[in-house]
DNA sequence: CTATCGTTCAATCAATCCGTTGATTGATTC
DNA sequence: GAATCAATCAACGGATTGATTGAACGATAG
């Protein structure tokens, strides 16, 4: 009982990592790192946690090497450990949750596709339409995470903006938004308010950091 | 506060299915449901549990909806539900692991390398030399997890029978064993016993739930 | 009806966890 | 050096909750 088999540790250091990744808060910190790194403040105010309470997240997500900080100046950097392997773990999560839990169904289906009737766009037959030229990608993250990096050609026109620079917009061909991920609600938004105006646009399936992580080419 | 966004509600399911798995004796619960069906009972026996925690932990799988019951006679057989989307999950964390934690390299060094110093095999490199005939196929679980399902080809012979049968293995060619999955030793004490006996012996870098998952031939 | 298998209950024990407060450390700026 | 800003830490309350076991309960087979 006092040593245990060498599975059995390799399993509780795994479920630590679980653990890690099994609180809501955290998960949105992580689709925030999986944009870029960010300091502690900025994580706070971007999902409404306070600066002390964030802090601990970290804390417990460095724990598990899920994330790491490096100082610039007097702020702290946090950014996932491994990237990819970071967001091909979230990847998995949240395929098996679309695919056997009924409360994300409901949510899925009540949210997303009242709002965006239409079946988003793979990564590849994104990537094959930009190699068209054949499609305007358009990004409505906020301008800070697009300069920390963006798909190819990509518009930036963050999603409260949209109308007001609306006029940038080709209008003679369709429109693929994209934002965080895929339960990111800005490209959903985005989709949603151009079909009211009038344009062809769908939204990616998923977001930024999946594109990165499937090694595909990123513009900065 | 009351309603809560769609991707808080998203993410709040999905940490429910990371909390389920935040728990050693629940992944190796899982890394047994993924080589067949098990009864309550068989699985409280193989992992040394009681009934009644094993039967707890099973119902915190099921509420996450990564395993199902269905019934058999008296007794309840429990199956991974999406199987292959699970034993992805269970893949990202590991490799996450791996890659990350020290601890788990310290026990992949302290054991593993040291019983079985040779690089395991890839599934890659296996297929291509079953195609060749060029390699025996060994297969160390126990009979009635063999039963379940194997790699085409393989010789059945669990570890603890390995050396009164030894003689049912062809000395002319390298054996390549596996078992449950990456973590899982019997591999590891078969290749390490076959290279004390003159073999040419290397083990499989995963086990069979790995093979079946990734849409390789499985025999019954 | 009895034996078997599993679930659930009640209880225990322990642990953990979340979020906050207020003090403190590190780094920068004036 | 003093002031300022960012982040961490220690500590706390409170709640939660989590693991585990034995006993009681339900379901099924023979």
């Amino acid at each position: 009982m006092s040593s245990l088999g060498p599975k059995q540790r390799i399993f509780a250091s795994l479920a630590d990592i679980a653990q890690a990744i099994g609180h809501a808060h955290r998960l949105e910190i992580l689709e925030h790192l999986a944009q870029g790194e960010r300091s502690v403040e900025d994580l706070a105010a971007r999902i409404g946690l306070t600066i002390a309470n964030t802090s601990r997240h970290l804390q417990i997500l460095r724990r598990a090497r899920l994330a790491e900080p490096r100082r610039d100046g007097k702020r702290m950097l946090y950014s996932l450990l491994g990237e990819t392997d970071v967001i091909a773990l979230l990847k998995a999560l949240g395929r098996i949750g679309e695919r056997n839990v009924a409360e994300i169904e409901v949510v899925m289906a009540s949210y997303f596709r009242t709002r965006d009737a239409l079946e988003p766009v793979s990564r590849q037959d994104l990537l094959a339409r930009i190699h068209d030229r054949s499609v305007t990608v358009l990004d409505v993250r906020p301008e800070d995470e697009f300069a920390q990096g963006h798909l190819p050609g990509a518009i930036n026109i963050p999603l409260a903006a949209l109308e007001r620079r609306i006029a940038l917009l080709p209008r003679d061909q369709p429109v693929i938004a994209y934002c965080r991920g895929p339960y990111c609600v800005l490209s959903v938004e985005a989709a949603s308010a151009l079909r009211r105006l009038g344009f062809d646009a769908r939204r990616l399936e998923d977001g930024y950091p999946e594109w990165k992580a499937a090694g595909l080419q990123v513009e900065t």
